[in-house]
DNA sequence: GCCAACGTTGGC
DNA sequence: GCCAACGTTGGC
């Protein structure tokens, strides 16, 4: 059992958006880094619980819990050239890149937000305030899972 | 294989 | 909108 800390636009795609899929569930497409791609191909196992993160907005932070419900298949969108995510490199044969789906969870009752996850000392090592880091997924230990959630 | 140029991410 | 950090690309 693993938790992960996965980042979305709100303006793409937000937890309510989430909320409201049919099955509450979604595939996890578009993620073009190779470090995150192995860890979804790899590590990401059915059950696992991760954290739903709202980058890019008015109040970065954590928002939600998801699991995952499909492990690591291939992201069909890159195969698709109107896509904004294709990727002419790969292909059904060979993917590149792989999604898993996601099922909602639960909405936190409050947003904990980057500015607070910062000031935690516990959480220094956890790779989303580390400085400049961009992953769009990481791993969360069991301890920084359980602290965030105290947070609440 | 090096590295400059370029594109993207994402907080602020 | 700015810009720092970082990944990728492509010329050599």
């Amino acid at each position: 059992m693993h938790y992960w800390l996965m980042k979305s636009e709100p303006d793409t795609f937000s937890i309510d958006d989430l909320q409201v899929r049919p099955n509450q569930t979604e595939h996890w497409d578009g993620v073009r880094n190779y470090q995150a791609r192995n860890m979804m191909r790899d590590e990401m196992k059915l059950g696992d619980l991760v954290f739903f993160y709202h980058s890019n907005c008015d109040e970065p932070g954590i928002v939600g819990i998801a699991k995952v419900v499909k492990e690591g298949y291939p992201d069909f969108t890159a195969f698709d050239p109107d896509d904004k995510h294709f990727d002419p490199k790969s292909n059904a044969d060979k993917p590149t890149w792989i999604m898993v789906d996601v099922q909602f969870v639960k909405k936190l009752s409050r947003t904990i937000s980057l500015k607070e996850l910062k000031l935690k000392t516990e959480l220094a090592d956890l790779a989303l305030i580390r400085r400049g880091n961009r992953l769009s997924i990481m791993p969360v230990t069991e301890a920084q899972w359980q602290f965030i959630l105290a947070l609440e």
